[in-house]
DNA sequence: ATGCAGTTTATAATGATTCTAAACTATAAG
DNA sequence: CTTATAGTTTAGAATCATTATAAACTGCAT
């Protein structure tokens, strides 16, 4: 693997020892094209199909968490009981499909945002999430005025 | 009370018996002018104060998953283990302070946004959230470019 | 007043996440 | 190459939010 001694390096970087684990998850997150939004649950279910040595429950939740502190996840903000990541560490927005929870990445870029109100008493804006509610065309749509 | 005769008409035309524990919540949550957003922990803690005869956890989540059915709720969007609802049920926008939880309303007209992406394959937008997170003025903002 | 569906409640169950503390391992030093 | 040790992993327990259960209670129609 041509990417080995890149997360390896990055994660000694960071101050992570470069475990298997935390490889092996490495790969799994950061060996793709596109971003890659995930919950805890769905990364076990890819680790049991790509690992051959299982991984513990604890050590996603401590490497997912260890990879958010060092900023190369962010958490999502979404309804539900569950903590979506999402590997685009950068300030942008999503299409969010409630039916299949389906998240696609719109860059900063590709949304204009104007006329914004000034900020409540003595607090700064430090960042704007747009998340654009999608389902099948069948549904009926709110009231947006 | 000049609001019961109101609170419990809603609830009858609605379906739902008026009571007490139902009344009592529409009173907590109704009988505002601002917006009221919570947890059902928050909820809880406002109803020990102001009830004499506790209403048990069941009855808050069965209540307002009741009043949300209805559409007198709606949930939010929001990183984090709790659920958070909002009694103001239009299409609407937020300031969040993480630092303190505080959610501060927008009205769909004091935020324009222009320029939307398509939606990804035959699927429909229904609705458009955003969130401007806010923090106190000494931090350090995200580039939103 | 009676009957009953709708409601409330204590409590158990579930599910996600975090904690614990013992076993393991990457790696720095000798 | 050993050894020592701090960092890491792990199974399982603990915690926290939420939902399910099923028995007791109550609003309301008759
Ligand atoms: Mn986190
Ligand atoms: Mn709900
Ligand atoms: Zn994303
Ligand atoms: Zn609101």
């Amino acid at each position: 693997m041509d990417h080995l001694k890149f997360h390896t390096d990055k994660l000694r970087a960071s101050g992570l020892r470069p475990t298997k684990q935390r490889l092996a998850i490495s790969k799994i997150l950061f060996n793709r094209k596109e971003t890659f939004h995930f919950t805890i649950d769905q990364l076990k279910k890819i680790a049991e199909k790509n690992i051959k040595k299982k991984i513990s429950v604890a050590t996603l939740y401590n490497t997912v968490h260890a990879f958010e502190k060092k900023g190369y996840l962010k958490e999502i903000s979404l309804k539900g009981n569950k903590t979506f990541f999402d590997t685009n560490t950068r300030s942008h927005h999503h299409f969010y499909d409630e039916e299949t929870s389906q998240l696609t990445d719109i860059k900063n870029e590709n949304i204009s945002i104007s006329n914004l109100p000034k900020a409540p008493n003595g607090k700064k804006i430090r960042d704007i999430e747009v998340t654009i509610k999608v389902a099948s065309n069948n549904q009926k749509q709110k009231n947006l005025v």
